[in-house]
DNA sequence: GAGAAATGCGAGAACGTTCTCGCAAATCTT
DNA sequence: AAGATTTGCGAGAACGTTCTCGCATTTCTC
């Protein structure tokens, strides 16, 4: 018997109940018309036999994969979409859907063949945090077909894709404003800028519409005040936010407090002000995009806009779920962020 | 007409091309017999009508789905599992296959769960963490069927699953010996288990290989040495963590080095100490199972126990390639720990 | 230039489900 | 008790591929 090694399909089990496949079909998934009686029967064939239903079969028959493909970028440090990946995979699967993820480590093309394969796969639905703002043609409804899709963490302001983002203007002008209160009058922003060469002091273009918020929200907050103020953007390699770093801690006119756009670059902060001396708390002020349990530990404790990732992924799936069953037009989501005051920020004296 | 809804299949670019439904699987697809003429028209129909194959009915023809389910316990803090999980997905990739993630929160009905509605997936493999070392029925050759299966991080002794793990017990003894080594004579441990209700200084039952080869390490690189030791065994949560370190911290007999199994445990001594007013790597020394970007930037930067974790994914799904393509009886990986020394172990003058 | 071999392609089955029909038997009407 | 309705079940198609056959047609062989 050659029977032990394939897995046991309905035909198998409608046999040994001596009923029909259609009729064991039924049985097992409870619809239409049937006996109680029969449906006993067939369940005890199918448990007997091992039985599993083919997943692959169902979703080939009903056009629909109950799954969902989640496209995202994953950073090192930062929690940031590592937690929102759970909150969507876990979200998902309460409605029943698993998650297929793919990183694109912030490469477009990546990108693009993740969301080709996973549209070859016939996933219900897509999450994306997209790479770049202007490079998105394999986004567009042509591209895509009719697969129902959300951006997280990222708008895509030239394409009508409902997008699911944090309030990153306010999160930088409440960090400001906060510093400003406690007598700050020079300011400094490490910014984070994927693709960009090397680390400037002067705006390149930023591909990303989460970074731009904050620079401008960070602009806008500072506009008025009699404050000086610096930002430096950073390419994404540690060695390149190192130097920056160092360049801005060893100014003549160094900053008394500083503004970090992500943990990496709070990292890069830690490490140069370890090196070269600076206290944390004392020497200068901290506040970071993005809460950790590590910069609630750390002595002094950073003070940090924190944002609400898992809301975030749970919110990306109701909305995927809802363009699922076919709602159209779906508007973009904006979730509040909160500063988190702790002992990185001290008060200045005037 | 109603075409332009439903996505176009291999029939409608036969259709386009003049050809049969056949002849454009082979175009396609590029095997069998065909002409390169014939090749190009039907290229050029797939492109024209924008032509994606249906992944679900390869799979289905072909019985493989070129998917494979990762089942893991996501931990907040530790960066381990996450970034295990990355290399997972990306090792897939590599080799063409798409990952289906569900997490577990260390329970075991969740693992039962997702266990069985990737292989419903038909997943062409599994890789998974297992929760207990006891209760693993559904893991049995009878419940997963001939679904190749590998396990990480942890063993499973009485079953035969390969299984990719680290060497724990030799990592605790490198840690320990470096601690002696510095003349340290009094060492505390603080171990996560979880499950355990409550926290407590006698051992308990643990379920985990991972953490009982760290334990042993532990107590057999001690033995022989005229040393003090103790051992707190720490239920999961924070809360419970933060009071068995505030007993050990507040000890009259205070261990000079302390050992932390996890970067949980890592964290909550670091809030235990802040909150006394002990400083690290002056008043006690820390070594921490598992590194991390955080662990390194700290003032004063905390000595760890790393683990292999990207070669730890690479390698277990190597073997699960392996296992697909039908080798059997494969053997486990241990993947050998490096202690990092950096600042937060000090040298005890005697 | 006639048979042999190679080439290109179409017909049709198969993968494992679900679901629509239609038919027989059982139950309900009055 | 005879028609009307309900109930339970089986036959068969459909989802979109791939792949085995077999049949023409072309190209090779001497």
């Amino acid at each position: 018997m050659a029977k032990s090694q394939k897995a046991p399909t309905l035909n198998d089990v409608a046999e040994r109940a001596g009923v029909s496949r259609a009729t064991a079909s039924r049985a097992l998934a409870g619809y239409g018309r049937i006996s109680s009686d029969t449906i006993e029967v067939v369940q005890t064939a199918a448990h007997q036999l091992g039985y599993r239903p083919n997943e692959v079969a169902r979703a080939m028959r009903a056009g629909k994969t109950k799954t969902i493909g989640l496209v995202v970028i994953s950073d090192f440090t930062n929690a940031f979409f590592d937690r929102a990946t759970k909150a969507i995979i876990d979200a998902a699967k309460r409605q029943g859907y698993q998650t297929l993820v793919s990183h694109t480590d912030e490469r477009i093309e990546n990108e693009r063949q993740a969301v080709r394969t996973l549209i070859e796969k016939r996933v219900d639905g897509l999450i994306l945090v997209p790479s770049s703002d202007s490079d998105h043609d394999h986004l567009s409804r042509e591209h895509v077909g009719d697969t129902p899709l959300v951006l997280i963490d990222r708008r895509l302001d030239d394409l009508q894709i409902p997008a699911v983002t944090t309030g990153d203007y306010q999160g930088a002008v409440s960090a400001v404003e906060h510093a400003i209160g406690r007598g700050h009058k020079n300011f400094a922003f490490i910014v984070a800028v994927p693709g960009i060469k090397e680390s400037t002091f002067t705006r390149p273009h930023i591909p990303i519409s989460t970074v731009v918020d904050r620079t401008n929200g960070f602009l806008d907050a500072l506009n008025g005040h009699k404050v000086s103020s610096k930002m430096v953007f950073c390419e994404d390699s540690q060695a390149g936010a190192e130097a920056a770093v160092e360049k801005l801690l060893t100014a003549e006119q160094r900053a008394t407090v500083f503004l970090t756009s992500n943990n990496d670059m709070l990292l890069a902060l830690l490490r140069g002000a370890g090196k070269l001396g600076i206290e944390i708390g004392k020497d200068i002020s901290v506040i970071s995009f993005d809460d950790s349990p590590w910069a609630a530990a750390m002595s002094p404790a950073i003070t940090v806009v924190s944002r609400p990732v898992d809301q975030l992924g749970e919110v990306a799936v109701e909305i995927l779920l809802k363009q699922m069953s076919g709602a159209k037009s779906l508007s973009s989501v904006t979730l509040p962020t909160m500063l988190i005051e702790r002992d990185s920020v001290f008060s200045v004296p005037h």
